[in-house]
DNA sequence: TTTTGAGTTGTTCGA
DNA sequence: GTCGAACAACTCAAA
């Protein structure tokens, strides 16, 4: 039987992987490979957080293929020169892959592409990360989406006719002279772990597709009933946390779809799926964005904020918003959950973003790179998306006079500050009514000797007023006349 | 081509 | 405590 390469890059799943289907549908020996490159995808290459879950994730991967029967080589190196090698190696007469959207991956992919059908091989790509490809999905003059109501109005039609592809009952084995490196052996994780990701991490997250199945059934038993809700309160577990799963295609959102569809709702939970399922809406939407304006993820989408004056970067400010330590508990916690865990919760990176773009007026993308580095779930299209949106910058952004409050927002998503308590243990002896802004009670601070900043570094109303007034105005610092 | 309606996530102020 | 208006026009998408 002839063999086809089926290279792994972020589906790393054996159902509904269509690149995987195709090879065993036509009558292809499927040779699994991964090439670690993490090079070439530069500026953005995977930071420290996703490369930690990736080690776990191929893990995952190989365990499942030798399950039926195959297992998955390794390589590293520069992608085309290794696919090359293992062409030869196992003459194989085609390759195959799913597609992925972030500008410099698909100049790579585009290259190896052309290359590799001029040498004669069979070179195919899919679709198994999204619902609707970014180009599928044009208003009625032909153009890309700009605002997502109307994107998704549209793009999630598609979710009528999705199918589901099963998970193949046995691979072919491959020939022992195939070479795999470890995987321990690509470096995926940190010599020191800075941050010491100890005890815990692993057991409230299993990189993987069994994991992702898991978190899947683990949301439709518990956090979807309620969802629209809860999802924004960080101290409970009202959000999905499919994230880094969707990221590396350990699941797609088309099983997540299916098995939405198959669970017999009662009624009344009808909005919280609606709800959820624009949540995969937004993260279509950022996909679409990314892929028709490619220079997003490191250019303003809206060029009006070509001159806007930001605040210039004070390295102890910027540090003291990256470790904790900004005095404004809401924020602090925010970014020790982070620093501490990959993950922060959705409603607080909205703060904690918010707060630096709006009230440092720092340039949203000292936010993104932080993000990407310490983020297990971080992805180029949803960070770029996220934080043009807070900052205003993005399509459809947030209007610039909505700047959190984040006393306010701490207050009204966690009236009993135990998400604040949980990540701000320093805090402990402070009461309850102190504990979202503590520099504004000073009678209930006397005599506390704690180790935390006594003021914020910004003060919150002056710098919202000042942001008011950059972001607009009829002097309109943002726009250059031209 | 022109017109029209709509647009994730907020805060503050004053009645 | 609650509620509506103001915060500004502007751009987008579709009729």
């Amino acid at each position: 039987m002839p063999a086809a390469l089926v290279w792994f890059r972020r589906d790393l799943r054996l159902t509904d992987n269509p690149a995987l289907s195709a090879a065993l549908d036509r009558g292809y020996v499927p040779i699994p490979v991964y090439v670690h490159a993490p090079d070439e995808e530069a500026p953005w290459s995977p930071g420290a957080a996703t490369r930690a879950w990736l080690h776990r994730s191929l893990q995952s991967l190989d365990a499942d293929l030798k399950r039926l029967g195959s297992r998955l080589l390794v390589r590293s190196g520069d992608t085309f020169t290794e696919l090359e090698k293992l062409v030869i190696e196992s003459g194989a007469e085609a390759v195959f892959w799913s597609r992925l959207y972030e500008p410099a991956v698909i100049a790579r992919d585009e290259r190896i592409k052309t290359t590799l059908k001029a040498c004669g091989l069979r070179v195919e790509s899919f679709n198994s990360a999204l619902l609707a490809e970014p180009w599928t999905v044009a208003t009625g003059a032909g153009e890309p989406y700009r605002v997502f109501t109307p994107f998704w109005r549209n793009a999630s039609r598609s979710i009528e006719a999705i199918t589901v592809q099963p998970v193949p009952v046995a691979m072919p084995a491959l020939p022992d002279n195939l070479a795999s490196l470890a995987i321990e052996s690509l470096g995926l994780l940190p010599v020191s772990p800075e941050p010491n990701w100890d005890q815990g991490f692993w057991e409230h997250w299993q990189p993987g597709e069994a994991g992702a199945a898991e978190a899947l059934e683990v949301f439709i038993e518990g956090a979807a009933n309620g969802y629209k809700d809860q999802r924004n309160f960080p101290d409970r577990t009202g959000t999905s946390k499919l994230s880094p799963h969707l990221h590396f295609g350990e699941i797609s959102p088309q099983q997540i779809v299916t098995r939405i569809r198959r669970e017999p709702w009662p009624a009344r939970i009808g909005p919280d799926i609606e709800h959820f399922l624009s949540e995969l809406g937004w993260r279509e939407f950022s996909h679409h964005l990314l892929f028709h304006f490619p220079n997003t993820a490191n250019h303003n989408l809206n060029p009006r904020f070509q001159e806007f004056r930001w605040e210039e970067i004070d390295a102890t400010r910027l540090a003291a918003w990256q470790r904790g330590r900004t005095g404004v508990p809401i924020v602090d916690a925010g970014m020790r959950e982070l620093w501490q865990t990959g993950w922060m919760h959705n409603r607080v990176r909205m703060i904690v973003a918010s707060f630096l773009c709006k009230n440092l007026r720092y340039h949203w993308l000292h936010g993104a790179r932080w993000f990407w580095d310490t983020l297990v779930d971080a992805d180029l299209a949803n960070n770029t998306q996220g934080w043009q949106w807070t900052a205003g910058t993005g399509a459809d952004a947030a209007p610039y006079f909505r700047i959190f409050n984040p006393v306010v927002q701490a207050e009204r998503f966690d009236p009993q500050a135990l998400y604040l308590r949980r990540w701000l243990p320093e805090l402990a002896s402070v009461p309850l009514p102190a504990l979202f802004a503590p520099w504004q009670q000073p009678e209930l601070m006397r005599g506390l000797r704690l180790d935390y900043p006594a003021q914020p570094v910004i003060d919150l109303i002056s710098s919202r007023k000042a942001a008011l007034s950059a972001y607009s105005g009829p002097k309109a610092a943002t726009v250059e006349p031209d």
